[in-house]
DNA sequence: GTCCCGGGAA
DNA sequence: TTCCCTGGAC
């Protein structure tokens, strides 16, 4: 993948909380529209934890409508703010200098924020060492036979951290890539003519469960 | 399993 | 028109 695309150069956003908003935005949403909400806070000066801390949840949803579920993300993303503001008073810097399990668990304690968000934010806002699985990685690994069909987010991720060294560079572009394969070739149809990984396909092809 | 939801592609 | 998208909670 990485001699096919190069460096990917992630993650798309400009600044710690910007890319925490990101990963609540883009949760079972294409990033195309993640975009646009993200357009929308920029316009309304509002990539700011003090500024986002103050604004009423339904105003905020109606600015990140673009992204979709914009009421139920408008409030996951308020719980993050108001947990950054009252356990770290605002300060990202702090908050990612703790270690990385413990601020994951905590993480995870958020209501709407899963292990994909979570790691998310850890590895690209936070520049922490873990590993992010999401769809596209779950696909990958299940169509080229290379994990069980049944694997669950924490077993395809030790399968990397056991076989990837865990630096946090190797982790960021190791998922940067496999998103970019994912979102042009392994779509819910397999469109592998042409994919970097093309040359791995099982002999059998791909076997999709029922 | 169902709900949350807009927008682009098919 | 339908289908899918860098999920998560219930």
């Amino acid at each position: 993948m990485l001699e096919h695309y190069g460096p990917q150069d992630w993650w798309p956003g400009e600044s710690p909380l910007e890319i925490m908003i990101g990963a609540v935005l883009t949760q079972n949403t294409s990033w195309k529209n993640v975009e646009k909400a993200i357009a929308n806070l920029k316009d309304a000066d509002l990539l700011h934890l003090g500024r986002l801390h103050e604004t009423r949840v339904e105003e905020l949803a109606e600015i990140i409508r673009p992204s979709g579920y914009y009421r139920l993300k408008a409030k996951r993303l308020h719980n993050l703010i108001r947990h950054v503001m009252t356990q770290y008073e605002g300060d990202l810097t702090w908050m990612f200098s703790h270690d990385v399990a413990t601020l994951r668990e905590e993480l995870l304690g958020i209501n709407g924020i899963g292990p994909e968000t979570a790691d998310s934010i850890l590895l690209y806002a936070g520049n922490l060492s873990t590993f992010v699985v999401d769809a596209y990685t779950a696909r990958i690994m299940k169509r080229h036979g290379w994990i069980d069909w049944e694997a669950d987010y924490h077993q395809i991720q030790d399968h990397f951290v056991s076989q990837v060294p865990a630096e946090v560079e190797h982790y960021n572009e190791f998922h940067a890539l496999i998103v970019r394969t994912g979102n042009e070739f392994c779509r819910k149809t397999p469109k592998c003519q042409g994919c970097p990984l093309e040359c791995y396909l099982p002999e059998s092809g791909i076997q999709e469960p029922l």
